[in-house]
RNA sequence: GGAGAGGUGUCCGAGCGGCCUAAGGAGCACGAUUGGAAAUCGUGUAUUUAUCGAAAGGUGGAUCGUGGGUUCAAAUCCCACCCUCUCCGCCA
């Protein structure tokens, strides 16, 4: 959520950030909502404020054994008003809060405006893909050949675009895992959680995946559950309405879990490998900052994802979103992108972003300082890193001219110190 | 799923219709004492929101699991829901 104060102070900031984003928001409705608002509450507080005056008095005569039939009939006229106007806000704070949900974040002033991925910018590593002396095969086809996913039988599992990894594949892709978990946790000192999945309805308003994600994640029928579409829900939902004392600031949290996306509106799209499934494995990193550290942080955020490719020996490139790229309640986002030299293509394989404030006003994660004051923590989160399309790179970039994959030396103490598969 | 107990401030814990801006204790912060510390004593110790103010701050409203209700008045009474614990049943 952003702040509300700006609603009624400097409403053109928002007006401006909605603009850049390529929004499409009647942002005027939703100021007269918070006038109308405002001065409903006003007029319930001055109600209040009597009926307690005569309440008090009503108290006081009743203990000197006096009826004050006058006065009480008078307090409870104004009860009743009161009622009906808390009545009628309750109707009008409902419409505002549904619709203060729809205003993004405000990106911050070094995020490039555009209105598309052309306007994204590139930021460092690799310009050009690798060149490969020899025809490389796709991740599906040397899969199939080496029998490491079975694309032909996971659909009579659960249907098209779900993955399921076989013998060593299975094996890889678990050394992928742990090798992240590890990475995370050892060296850059995350804090491993292993968080439940299915995530209520609230916890979704929190991130900012409600309300405008809905159509994008698998709903439970018959309880207030999502599958979680990352682990960032869970994540950063650990600490919601808490205050945390400043001194255990920032907290790191690196977590495994597998990610459900219904990927509606994708049809006829990426569909062959398993570039773009419902279900993959990612392993998460969350943090919660001080402000002033926040942009620091997300830097350091960003070079621990970065660092898991390089390990890899991965060919990648880092670029910043522009205004309109990004998700609605993040600030400033980067992506990672490798290189996959048998679809001839760049793939997202993390995505950093920073919210500021937005998701911590959502959710209400706050931190005391020491001086006393309270204020909102700033939450950021990225993929480190999500595994399918990594384990798509290593296919397609391991590749030998002899149809083997050779295994990234990092992998290879989760492997049993096996060098090729193949 | 059934039966029972309970959810109060940072924590423990009292309160069970008006004086609750929540007793008492612990913790924490500051001060006194001390050569220094412990102990002791004193002081302070929430959040949120509307409004006025440049700000400091002032004036109100709200908050005792959540949401309704009764009442002039609710932490306290009633209803529903959520969560925790104990027992029973069922089940990976």
């Amino acid at each position: 959520m952003i702040n509300l104060k700006l609603l009624k102070e400097n409403p053109e900031i928002i007006r401006q950030a909605v603009k850049n984003r390529s929004e499409n928001l009647d942002l005027d409705e939703i100021i007269e909502l918070d006038k109308l608002r405002r001065t409903g509450i006003t007029k319930i507080q001055n109600l209040k404020k009597e009926r307690n005056e005569i309440s008090e008095k009503v108290g006081k005569l009743k203990q000197q054994g006096k009826n004050p039939q006058e006065l009480m009939e008078k307090a409870r006229d104004l009860s009743n008003t009161t009622k009906d106007s808390e009545k009628k806000q309750r109707e009008i704070e409902d419409r505002f809060t549904k619709a203060v949900q729809w205003i993004p974040n405000i990106p911050h002033e070094s995020v490039p405006i555009g209105k598309g991925s052309e306007e994204n910018q590139f930021i460092r590593g690799l310009k050009e893909p690798p060149k490969s002396d020899f025809h490389v095969l796709t991740h599906w086809e040397i899969a199939e050949a080496l029998d490491i996913l079975d694309i032909k039988r996971a659909p009579k599992i659960s249907g098209s675009r779900f993955i399921l990894y076989k013998g060593l594949g299975a094996k890889l892709e678990r050394a992928l895992i742990n090798f992240f978990l590890d990475l995370h946790t050892k060296k850059h000192g995350y804090i491993e959680i292993f968080p439940p999945v299915l995530n209520p309805t609230h916890c979704l308003y929190g991130t900012g995946q409600l309300p405008k994600l809905e159509d994008d994640m698998y709903k439970c029928r018959d309880d207030d559950f999502y599958l979680s579409p990352t682990a960032e829900v869970p994540l950063t939902n650990i600490h919601r309405d808490e205050i945390i004392p400043e001194k255990k600031l920032p907290i790191c949290y690196a977590a495994y879990t597998p990610c459900f996306r219904r990927e509606a509106g994708s049809y006829g799209k990426d569909v062959r490998g398993i570039k773009r499934v419902h279900q993959f494995n990612k392993v998460e990193l969350v943090k919660y900052t001080k402000p002033e550290n926040g942009y620091e942080d997300f830097e350091k955020l960003l070079s621990d994802a970065e660092e898991a490719t390089k390990l890899l020996g991965l060919p990648y490139r880092i670029k910043v979103l522009c205004t309109s790229d990004m998700t609605f309640a993040s600030s400033k986002t980067y992506d990672i992108e490798i290189y996959a030299a048998g679809m001839k293509e760049w793939l997202e394989v993390s995505s950093v972003s920073i919210y500021e404030q937005y998701q911590a006003r959502r959710a209400n994660i706050r931190y005391r300082k020491n001086e006393g004051d309270v204020d909102f923590v700033y939450t950021m989160n990225g993929s480190g890193l999500a595994t399918p399309r990594v384990f798509i790179a290593i296919l397609e970039n391991y590749q030998t001219k002899h149809g083997q994959i050779k295994i990234p030396e990092v992998l290879r103490s989760y492997m049993d110190g096996q060098e090729f598969i193949g």
